[in-house]
DNA sequence: ACAAAAGTGTTGGACTTACACCCATGC
DNA sequence: GCATGGGTGTAAGTCCAACACTTTTGT
């Protein structure tokens, strides 16, 4: 078996190391991503995620948690590595290696104002996605790979909790998963299946102020669904 | 929002990437992992993964196909990207960034002879990941996650045929699922649940020589498994 | 009263589990 | 025969999709 070339002798090479987070968060019923318009070359003027190089001392989750606070204004409520991207072509002016995040961004705190002033703006994945928008590097992969991960784990894991405010009613929670995987649910056995799973949503006792009264809940202790609640 | 800065303008950064591919097979009724002794320090004569740095021009699937080839001596029957370790300390020579590949090997083409020669030994992940032998770098951990990897997608996944010759029996099948999950399996119900997934194996139509005459079966088209098939 | 939001009850179907029993082959 | 490897039948249980219906509250 060859042994592993030191990292810095003389057959070590060089990389640029960048984080990509993919921001996703609902809004107006549909699963949103937030992207900035590239101002110079190349792809000038077409959608990008908000990436940074990696700092030399700093590790790649924190390098993650810092562009992805810095492009929505806020600290977003979920963070997991989602892969990463090393294709030699994918970057015309060099080699990068890019290591992609999945980042979740509750409903209510809306990046708009902080997130405006950096030039970020949250746009329809769909739109994206299906190519009629322009789209730089190899971000539409990325954002395609992000969007069926984030859809796949809303059925094994509570994770859409963290789409949500600290608080929320039931029907939040269906509205998040009907946004994301555009669909419509059932209520009745959605809440079922909800309050079924122990851990997931842990009740306030407090309820809303508004027609119905629904009750408040919060995100539970429980990571995981089993068995999961699958899409229709 | 912050724009990228250019990966190779000032502010860029130099970084050594290797692949680690962690090479799973079954052998002996247990999932065994491909590694070998370090010689030199760090970490001399301790477990260590396959790795090597990526060629400058070189895609990171390739690079992983590459070395997981020439580590096991014979192609893979299966290579994904598992993850991406960068922690700023896991290397003592310098920061080095490793993407890690899940690599399944089938279980008849033993890599012992051709593998060996390079140094390469199988060895039962079981003991590696309790902690029972020393391992290199933060090598235990992804191992660990491999496993788990390997574990989960036999559930939702036709992946478990990679671990079998071209033709094999449902026995044959359900021995994998029995070594790599550490259960067993009844065998009536599991042959019923395999044969009922549309497109896992297909039947053809020959027997092997053995007491029983078992029906051989090769890889069917079908990728996932719809409902899974639950670990006990 | 009416609309909106959520809880309850019930049914049938799909799937799983466990067990018992039968079939084919090589020795 | 009989051990080995596999296939078939069946009953109990779980879970879920679909539907109707009730309750609570704000306007």
């Amino acid at each position: 078996m060859t042994r592993r070339r030191s990292p810095h002798g003389a057959a070590s090479q060089c990389f640029a190391v960048t984080v990509e987070p993919v921001v996703l968060t609902v809004r107006g019923g549909r699963l949103e991503a937030l992207l900035a318009r590239r101002q110079g070359a190349p792809f000038a003027s077409a959608w990008a995620l908000p990436g940074d190089a990696v700092g030399l001392d700093e590790d790649l989750d924190d390098a993650a948690r810092r562009v992805s606070t810095a492009a929505a204004g806020l600290p977003v409520a979920h963070l997991e590595q989602l892969g990463t991207y090393g294709r030699p072509d994918r970057d015309p002016r060099g080699r990068v290696v890019s290591v992609a995040y999945l980042a979740l961004l509750p409903v209510g705190a809306d990046p708009a104002a902080p997130a405006a002033a950096r030039g970020g703006e949250l746009v329809a994945v769909e739109s994206l996605v299906q190519g009629s928008s322009p789209v730089a590097f190899d971000h539409r992969r990325i954002l395609r790979d992000a969007a069926e991960r984030a859809r796949s784990k809303l059925e094994y894991t509570t994770l859409a909790a963290a789409l949500l405010p600290e608080e929320f009613t039931i029907g939040d929670l269906r509205r998040v998963y009907e946004s994301v995987w555009g669909v419509s649910l059932h209520h009745s056995n959605f809440a079922r299946k909800v309050r079924s799973v122990p851990g997931f949503v842990t009740p306030t006792g407090r309820r809303t102020p508004t027609s119905g009264a629904p009750e408040l809940f919060r995100k539970g202790p429980a990571a995981i669904m089993m068995p999961p609640l699958m899409r229709p």
